[in-house]
DNA sequence: TCATTATTTCGATAAATATAGAAACATGGA
DNA sequence: TCCATGTTTCTATATTTATCGAAATAATGA
């Protein structure tokens, strides 16, 4: 990853409404859940919910998948885990850190 | 941690300057740099670094120590920890994921 | 096709932020 | 005490960002 991308992935995350919508999505798991359903859940009004879901798409924080008429976001777990990864690039210079953890979804099964 | 200072902690990081200040420090341990030689390393003004340092030591992401006539920043792993919890907190609701990781600074004897 | 529902774009406004030169403020050494 | 060095505050400016009502654009089902 390279800075100018980790910039725009925290800068994705720094807002109030953007972290909510991706923590909710990160606790829907991979299923994810419909604009609609997103804006009742955080009372956001639909072009602020649409400005916000396209920051944290661009940022490739989360991912849209149409079904029916619907438009269904879930959150994209690699993201988060390669921006782990980065934050913690050479700590201490490589010397007696523990490495960088990994985030990965539930395995299909939850709900 | 709440999501106001989850917020808070992103924004520091969300800015060119101050995520190479961030990393900077992380790769030097806690030990940490000076003022002026963060500001020589990244060719930042005075000013503007002042500003910068303020904002992440506001977020709790470095700690000063003054040393002689020197200020020392350095990174504070276990702020980096909560904020990666928070982030992955309730992840799939629970089901099946991938406890979060865990970022310590070296034992003390990296230079 | 037409009506309905879901989502995005447009336009405009208010607020926050990054930047740096210059001045002020510490701190330690002579 | 006075000087030199390191750091922060002040002031001002240009840029970016969040917000929402209203209109426009898809997509589906009848």
């Amino acid at each position: 990853m390279e800075t100018k991308n980790a910039v725009t992935l925290l800068a994705a995350l720094a807002q109030d409404t953007r972290l909510a919508i991706y923590r909710l999505l990160v606790q829907q798991g991979p299923e994810g859940l419909a604009v609609g359903q997103i804006g009742e859940r955080l009372a956001v009004a639909n072009a602020t919910l649409s400005f916000h879901l396209k920051e944290l798409s661009h940022a490739g924080l989360v991912q849209a998948r149409q079904e029916g008429r619907f438009i269904y976001y879930s959150a994209n777990y690699e993201q988060m885990n390669a921006l782990l990864g980065f934050l913690t690039e050479n700590c201490c210079r490589g010397e007696a850190c523990t490495p960088a953890s990994s985030l990965s979804p539930c395995d299909g099964t939850c709900s």
